[in-house]
DNA sequence: CATGAATGAGACTTCATTCAT
DNA sequence: GATGAATGAAGTCTCATTCAT
């Protein structure tokens, strides 16, 4: 089993996110996954050790695919913490309907099919990244100094998943997703925010 | 099938619900389940008309729980919208420190095992009866007006149950539970509290 | 269990027989039968030793009624043997009609179930008052000597029954039941008829 | 699932076949069928998509062995009409003799497991195959023209198969079969011969 | 006599994984 | 490296039958 990316690494992993996407983790086979790669089954199994391993690869995929996305956006190179605010939260929106189902059963699959440190060891470069970015506006005086950052996208990123999970899997608020959007960046910088008031 | 709570069904659930928190739902057998409740095969399919109907008495079971906790702890008696938060942070942690697998289960699993619809009349009386303890406060002139009730409860258990779940889940900032809920209270007031300073 | 025919062994032979001609006999449950009888599960036992014993009983059902319906249509008063032979003709058709998938059932399920003797006990009288009025057309010289009319009885039902299913469970011959049934009349007339061109 | 012939497709068929004959469809279980075969209970829906696709690929097989012995006993050359018709009654008791309970299964299963066009699909051959050759006796003036071959086929075969499984489920006229064959055949050229007394 | 909740064996089927080619 | 037929354990669910009321 190699786990450099290799071509069919890759195809392998697309077919997975589809079907998991579509019908769960657990409803999804690993005889339909190498039917839509185009393989063929004892394939799979020199690329990843059991369909288990799925789970960490579909992670990491996801992970990259959101840092991708935030440098392409030039999150980090954001005028102002609105601006910033802006385009996290465009990208959270983003991310969570392309992979909504995915997500969802990343949380539920973490502890049952690996360890905790795993985990964090997958996700930590898109928090870091994410900290290293709020420090900045910390810094420049934008954001309050008190919630340390770590908890600050801790908490930022809990509403915005949450919030884009709501809106995409109940339907509710329906074309309303754009004043969510307005809500969720007025609520989080009058959270954060240094009171310019004063 | 008869679904007015009698004895088995609740022992059932008991069973059930214990054994997801363990192993997730789809590692669980009704196998398992039967036989931690000390009930016969057979006789499962006489409370719940298959595996799958587990999920939305699950997910009743909890919110019936969550409410009977909250009104226990009177959060709808709260003297000012800070002693509200305060218990509400309790409540959320609370439940979710008890049904946490269970919790991101039946998010993973809605899709998948019934319609929507039926969630939503699940959930809808635990929103209700939030949304109506908001309104006392805004009315009170304690909390802005501005994102309605809706949004305001969809804002405030987004951003506790992830950092719950966060929390209990990787046992990072442990210990600091408690830092993590004064955070979490300073954020929300500030997010929704009418600007008494001015 | 009592096998004189008591109301609710009748109520239970009605649903039984209407659910398997709808479904088969193994696609037929218990708890099926009680229920379109409106009694309980257990009644079930008290009228019938078993699921299997209903086989005989059905069979023994169909015999009386076929019997019942030959002397209504007073086949044994008919004036030549053409006659006579129609009115079998229409009644073995009019049989298969009403029970054609029960009486399937009965030919593959009698060795398993039950033993021969049992089947043959419940179908002699039927064979035996038909072998009757085919004896009284010999001896008025309409019918041939030759075969007996045991075996008589045997081919003019084996090609009846045969045709009948035929036209009912594949609906070709659609419409021309009618022909079928006339070529019928006339082959078993030519085959057992006494040569009156003589 | 392949349905070209292999090896292990007539195995499961082999095995199957004879079970059924043995104690019926419904009281063989798939592992039973996968035992005797001597191969893995997952193999065996590799063959066959359910237990319920074994009815017609068992038709298939008894038509198939039908013909293949008509062929060897060359009914097709037979000289005459009464010579054909010995052989084919003879075909007609030795199948019947060798997959007695399964016919009747296949008769009562039809319509439950799969769609009538299927099976008349099944049967066709073997019926066209019969009417071409009493079309050839017709043709040589040896058989009346009246009714249709389609008619002859379907009478003829329908006395010859219902008496030779009288014959062999019930036991009686034991010993006579020769009787019966004899009466058989006299019966049928009675019902279809051309009037050659004249 | 009648009831119907409870039982538990057993049926069908799926699927992750292996291994000879 | 790649293949895909074969495996057999395990899962969900049904159902004939019993028995306490």
């Amino acid at each position: 089993m190699k786990k450099d990316r290799s071509e069919k690494y890759e195809e392998f992993l697309d077919a997975a996110i589809s079907l998991i996407e579509e019908k769960g983790f657990d409803n999804t086979s690993v005889s339909q996954i190498v039917q839509r790669a185009g393989l063929a089954q004892g394939t799979f199994y020199l690329y990843f050790s059991s369909k288990a391993a799925l789970a960490p690869a579909i992670a990491e995929r996801i992970v990259e695919d959101a840092m991708a996305r935030g440098e392409k956006k030039k999150l980090n190179q954001a005028e102002n913490s609105k601006d910033f605010l802006r385009g996290l939260i465009e990208l959270v929106f983003e991310i969570t309907e392309d992979y909504q189902q995915i997500i969802t059963f990343l949380y539920s699959g973490m502890s049952y099919y690996h360890s905790l440190e795993k985990w964090e060891a997958i996700y930590d470069p898109y928090y870091q990244w994410l900290e290293k970015i709020f420090e900045q506006f910390q810094k420049k005086g934008e954001l309050r100094k008190k919630p340390d950052t770590t908890i600050m996208v801790q908490f930022t990123l809990g509403i915005l998943e949450q919030s884009a999970e709501t809106c995409y899997l109940f339907k509710r608020n329906n074309g309303d997703v754009d004043k969510i959007k307005k809500d969720l960046l007025e609520f989080i910088l009058k959270g954060f925010e240094e009171n310019t008031t004063a």
